[in-house]
DNA sequence: ATCATAAATAACTATCTGGTTATTTCAAGG
DNA sequence: CCTTGAAATAACCAGATAGTTATTTATGAT
């Protein structure tokens, strides 16, 4: 009377990972339970081990899926072919919606960053990744300065890390936040705010005085 | 041979406490235990649950005592009495110099948040603590802003958030951020760059054109 | 001194948990 | 067909884990 049994190794992978990926990011990995998750994904738990060896390198594995897809669906942006302004505003953008739109990314970052990034930090493939994407904002920062736009002299780093957390660290931390302040912080009015004053936040730090005092009397 | 029994009652639960937030930072509420909490603290586990009553009891008053810690620790700044910049950038380093001196609180405050802030959401205590302290930072707004140095119409909210992202974020990505960005970012010299960074960030953030122009004019 | 009470100790348990062993079933190539 | 290796199933296990029960001991008030 079982379900007769059918095979598909490249699906029951999938669904491995999608299950590991949900519950790592809903409880963590000191919290996950790996009968849950097999329970979740509806495979024997024997075939998590078969494909993925254990549950940290399962975890490692969904780690860096999430992490290889946020840096591939940034790539798409071309930002080069943007004015400089228009670029930044683009991606401020596209990270904040990919945060909303990916939850998982957050707390799985978050998760990773507790045990000291030991899951990744062997990675070649985010190691080329996070290169490229580095160096990408660096062209857009000289590319700005050259114009007179930006201010000369920034670091990109900085500016990255600056653009992600502002997003990041309001997602991250919106549960005690809204009771640090008193205030709901995922309607949708509150989120088009929050990316606006990100927005705002970047361009005021990335370009000289005078072309925002010009900005403003164009507004 | 066993050591004499003492009783301190006082120093017990204090010994509970300190080793929990240890753990608890560690590892997170999920990862952490009650026996390594118990043999740190060189206390019988016992007499956490007869202090505490549980493990997620333990650990809201972990977080609680953790946070109450943060907010009293501010208070004492006096920020009315300094003119709205120097308020403001003091305000900023007091904020990443706690973090750095306390970083079992940032990663106190994710594992809060992996758990939707449960555990704080009925403490009237920290309600009346952060009341006072986002009216604190309307007030520095509005003083700046008579004064003509800060802008009009800033989101106070907005400002705190990103104020304690600049640091928040850096701090608790730092691991994964390493490997990101391909630099060390806990040197004194990368902590000292961060900490500018995110003065000049937010003072660019709140103060009128007018006013950073005649900053960089002075400088 | 002694008594009541809270503090501390020690040993225990039911359940959970990551991982394993043993076995069966499918499906593709010869 | 039929062989063979991978895919899937089922049952199991040793150690871990949160929480308890039962008992002893120090201390402060009477």
């Amino acid at each position: 009377m079982g379900k007769k049994q059918v095979r598909d190794p490249e699906k029951t992978k999938a669904r491995i990972l999608a299950a590991a990926k949900a519950e790592f990011a809903r409880i963590g990995l000191g919290g996950a339970r790996v009968d849950v998750i097999a329970a979740r994904a509806k495979v024997q738990k024997r075939m998590m081990y078969h494909y993925f060896g254990n549950k940290e390198a399962l975890f490692s594995y969904v780690v860096e899926a999430v992490y290889a897809d946020f840096r591939n669906a940034e790539a798409e942006l071309k930002l080069e072919t943007l004015e400089p302004v228009e670029a930044l505003t683009r991606l401020v953008t596209f990270t904040w919606d990919y945060y909303l739109a990916n939850p998982e990314l957050i707390t799985l970052v978050n998760s990773e960053n507790l045990h000291k990034a030991r899951h990744i930090e062997k990675s070649r493939r985010l190691a080329e990744l996070n290169n490229v994407f580095v160096s990408r904002m660096r062209a857009l920062l000289d590319r700005g300065a050259m114009q007179g736009i930006f201010r000369d002299g920034l670091d990109e780093v900085q500016v990255l890390i600056s653009l992600a957390g502002g997003g990041f660290h309001y997602l991250t931390n919106q549960y005690t936040g809204e009771i640090v302040y008193g205030r709901k912080l995922m309607t949708k009015a509150a989120r088009d705010q929050r990316l606006a004053f990100n927005i705002d936040t970047i361009l005021r730090l990335v370009c000289t005085t005078k072309h925002l005092a010009h900005m403003e009397g164009a507004a």
